[in-house]
DNA sequence: CAGATGGTTCGATTAGGGTCGAACTATGAA
DNA sequence: TTCATAGTTCGACCCTAATCGAACCATCTG
């Protein structure tokens, strides 16, 4: 009866509507200051402050201090992917918090996801490097071959900066609308800020959705969201 | 502010303490009753049937009335896999229910998750199968491939009985002790039922763990564990 | 039928935790 | 230095929800 971590600790520290809601905010990938987000959850700052300060004691999130502001991120990858496993459970027993409206629809096309491309578009991309052998999944998670990094770097990444990094450069996460794997990682997030970059696409500032153009659309499907059937 | 699936409710469902017992009992796959649910969590019938009831309209569980007990599983592979993610950041944030014993070393070699296997061997099992051609990573999650098909029917696993499920044939699910995928879905379930039918291993009644005899982890690793580098 | 066991419903109690007002510290700007 | 803003700590309030005792249904057994 009492074996493996304890689960109720971290569920419970989501659980609560104001912190499940600094954490949805998030999962945009942007760290946040405390003001910030006090007013995403609708409490008073003082009240964030407690909140805030029991997340971090969770290790749930990352805090760094920038002269009088403290900015909050996801502390891991590991944890925006149960969140999103969370919405999936969410969305299934449907519960939406928003009756499904214009931006809805916009949102299972695109969003960010803890600063990586999620929804449609980033499944479809997914899909096609992985039919590009551009990815193969091994036993150390995803790797990417060397197909792979050199059609990226053509792409206009940087990836022995990426290499520097520590953090992972390749990693599935599950969607919430689709339930089928997207690309994660710091090579996921170079990949949407070089979009972003390019003038592809830009971010929606009230909400996740990722906003693309056109002309940014059909490069993309040209590009990096290749049929490979 | 308000977008997307409401993850507070079901993180709160999970944060409680009880409900949290019952759903980590629950991960072994086996269908309990009401009243052994009640003792897992060391609460009154009474209690355990309110949790119950609210797990339940939650979508979180499965419940089956035989005569006059009901059986309660969890819903779907989902859930586990989002219970096992909670356990991973649990378990990195330090928060072990019990000290690291004996024990704990037999659940991170081999043990059971929602019926299929995990851990270690888990791990090793689906890498190898990876390795042999045996499963592909595609669009529509994982795929068994005819090499594989042929592979597990030889292993004496009746294929045609699986797939008449509606639950799905392959899945990945992310280990907690170590951050890899195994397999998951009616297919891991099957091949861990033929390992126990075998004689190859027997769960611990007492715990997740799976015990393999001797002779069992060896034929294991000549014929499901292969090493493919 | 009676007896026993599994499960539920109701009500009352209680504790834990979220909330905010107010006072306080720290950093930056003028 | 003085003022303003960001964030924290403290105390008090309030409310939800977990808990159990007791009574109540349902199902199986003899």
């Amino acid at each position: 009866m009492k074996e493996g971590p304890d689960i109720a600790r971290v569920a419970a520290l989501i659980g609560d509507p104001a912190r499940a809601n600094m954490l949805t905010a998030l999962m945009v990938g942007k760290a946040l200051t405390a003001t910030e987000l006090a007013a995403e959850a609708g409490v008073t700052s003082q009240t964030a402050s407690t909140h805030l300060a029991k997340l971090d004691g969770g290790n749930l999130l990352r805090v760094r201090k920038q002269g009088r502001h403290k900015y909050f991120s996801l502390a891991t990858d590991d944890v925006a992917a149960v969140l999103e496993g969370l919405m999936g459970l969410a969305a299934k027993s449907g519960h939406l918090r928003t009756r499904t409206g214009p931006r809805d629809a916009s949102l299972r096309k695109a969003r960010v996801c803890y600063n990586h491309l999620a929804g449609d578009m980033g499944i479809r991309m997914f899909d096609s490097f992985h039919g590009r052998g551009f990815l193969v999944l091994e036993r150390e998670a995803l790797r990417l071959t060397s197909e792979g990094a050199e059609f990226v770097a053509g792409f206009g990444i940087d990836l022995d900066k990426l290499a520097a990094q520590k953090s992972p450069l390749c990693k599935e996460c599950l969607d919430w609308s689709a339930r089928r794997s997207h690309l994660a990682g710091s090579l996921g997030r170079a990949l949407l800020s070089r979009i972003e970059a390019l003038g592809w696409a830009k971010r929606d500032p009230d909400s996740r959705a990722v906003i693309f153009t056109q002309r940014g659309e059909a490069a993309f499907a040209r590009q990096l969201a290749v049929a490979t059937v």
